[in-house]
DNA sequence: CTGTTAGCGCGTTCAC
DNA sequence: GTGAACGCGCTAACAG
């Protein structure tokens, strides 16, 4: 930033005025000729001044700064959520530092050690897929830093939470495909130990349960890498005896990779093979067909969590909370 | 912040050292015994002890901090490009500060003084539709912080630029519809003042003249906003008379729209109608039938921009460059 | 109403 | 090798 930037102790030089009657007349205090406050303000305007924040933070101990980390952009989901949370901070005179973790724990842990170092107010993370060690973020709790967990929470902390409910989104998409007739629904699952995709099995479980339909083990396709794994494993799928005449789908991408794959082989969606997703991406709307899916209110997770997060810094909040957001099902051409 | 965190003075005060000489330990400068050296290190680990970047910018001068304004986060292109800077920043030691316009002139003007007030070290900035005062942005230089435009730039300003090559886009786009064979080639066209529009008009304009085909002003639809005017002017144009049988649409998401109506009314795509869009967002290419596209190197463009603009900061780099990268064409069953 | 003093956390002289 | 003193730009407490 160099030396170029005016200070308060410019202006106070050519008006012949201590710093601290600048500072208060810059601030809109009491105690104040107005006289004096017109002409403050009027150099200042003039020589285009402007605070520095950086040193304000370093007295008021507090930078009006709340970091955000995230696993990915890439995905509609984040955006939205990250849009959620920039509109809130604004509002109430924050600002956002994002970082991408990219699913690492070693640049989550880089990520949070700078921020700590910037001395965020507060801190909104959505954890990497394999993150499970609380210890680092109970120590940026002791230092005073509050701490949010949106999407993807940890257990084992105390701390407020918002997530959506996944085990619900899931139950809602097989219960609306049972309820179309379609009794063979397979489901491409996510891995074990992440909670959404757990949480989503365990939708998917217990709808077909509920309509006493049989769980087979070999119409759940585990994958680690949606990408990598998905089209494989439905290849397999289709091979069997007895094949699937639905697929629910973990996500839309893995979903528009088993239409497509389908489609090629001569099956006609939804007659043959309906074809379920989750998300909502805006690729779901525009694939032929139109996918069915689940649309997770993800700007307003931003936005509660960013509001919950203020409140915690300005201590309008003295307790943890747990907040589940509801999604809904978009019903489309797919099934 | 509050007061629960460790400073080099807690260090020092334990450890019965001055300030000065726990400053010199952590950062493992010379003329320090290295016993008393250690004994700081270790404590610092024991205390989690995280150096006051803000403490450290004030001294310094220097914030290692980028600011990004961009307007809108949705599109694909940008979310490539913030990807590049957050990448070539982080490997440069910097941290990048991004806001949204929203293509507002007004929230522009807000984040930049925000940015300046934070005292960033340089600012990456795309402006919005609306924005053609330069003023600003020349008062953002006077101060010291370096000013790089990438993708929407300003003419009237001396500063490095980095951007995509509209006009070869576009011809590229329209010439490989006339290869194909079509003649009647219609524009789906943005706002006149906008160069990125401007360019691609061009760049289509020309292609026809190459090509000695006719250019018809009524084939020619100027939108200010694609969602809103779009539609409606696609229908006024296939009322005319000679309809066209290719439509270069100005980006994707206009033309799956018009592709999606024409559909509608039973034209098949390509073979009576041929489709081209820009930007190869993500739904182009699962839209159906997948949109021809131009494939604009966003990623690069944020890498580049973010390189050049820590190279002038670091004075690297004395004087303004001009880049424009090269797009390509990707060939899909729309055409 | 205004100026003086002290201090935020840290880096940088300059003595010792 | 180490410490004291000063300053970065600003706010806060007090004196006048």
């Amino acid at each position: 930033m160099l030396n170029k930037q005016v200070t308060i102790k410019d202006l106070g030089r050519k008006l012949r005025l201590s710093v601290s009657t600048v500072s208060r007349a810059l601030r809109g205090l009491q105690d104040i000729n107005p006289e004096t406050r017109g002409k403050v303000l009027a150099l200042a305007k003039e020589l285009n001044y402007e605070p520095n924040y950086i040193a304000t933070s370093l007295v008021n101990k507090q930078t009006k700064l709340i970091g955000v980390i995230m696993p990915v952009i890439s995905s509609q989901y984040f955006v939205n959520a990250l849009s959620g949370m920039m509109e809130i901070a604004d509002a109430n005179g924050y600002h956002i530092m994002s970082c991408l973790s990219d699913e690492s724990i070693e640049r989550e842990t880089a990520y949070l050690k700078k921020l700590v170092s910037i001395r965020i107010d507060g801190l909104l993370i959505s954890v990497s897929k394999n993150t499970t060690n609380v210890e680092e973020f109970i120590n940026v709790q002791r230092k005073g830093i509050h701490v949010i967990f949106f999407d993807r929470v940890l257990e084992n902390i105390e701390a407020t939470k918002v997530t959506v409910n996944q085990y619900e989104g899931a139950f809602f998409a097989v219960e609306h495909l049972i309820k179309k007739g379609y009794t063979r629904i397979a489901h491409i699952a996510g891995p074990r130990h992440l909670s959404i995709a757990s949480d989503r099995l365990h939708g998917y479980l217990d709808a077909l349960s509920k309509y006493n339909l049989q769980i087979r083990e070999d119409y759940i396709l585990y994958c680690e890498d949606f990408e990598s794994e998905a089209l494989d494993k439905i290849q397999k799928l289709f091979l069997l005896k007895e094949k699937p005449n639905a697929i629910f789908a973990i996500n839309d991408s893995s979903a528009i990779i088993c239409m497509k794959y389908l489609q090629n082989l001569g099956y006609r969606i939804p007659e043959d093979v309906a074809i379920a997703g989750y998300n909502n991406d805006p690729i779901s709307e525009v694939v032929f067909p139109a996918l069915t899916t689940i649309m997770q209110p993800s700007y307003e997770v931003g936005k509660l969590a960013a509001q919950l997060l203020i409140n915690e810094i300005e201590n309008k909040s003295n307790f943890y909370e747990n907040r589940i957001l509801k999604s809904s099902l978009i019903i489309r051409s797919s099934t």
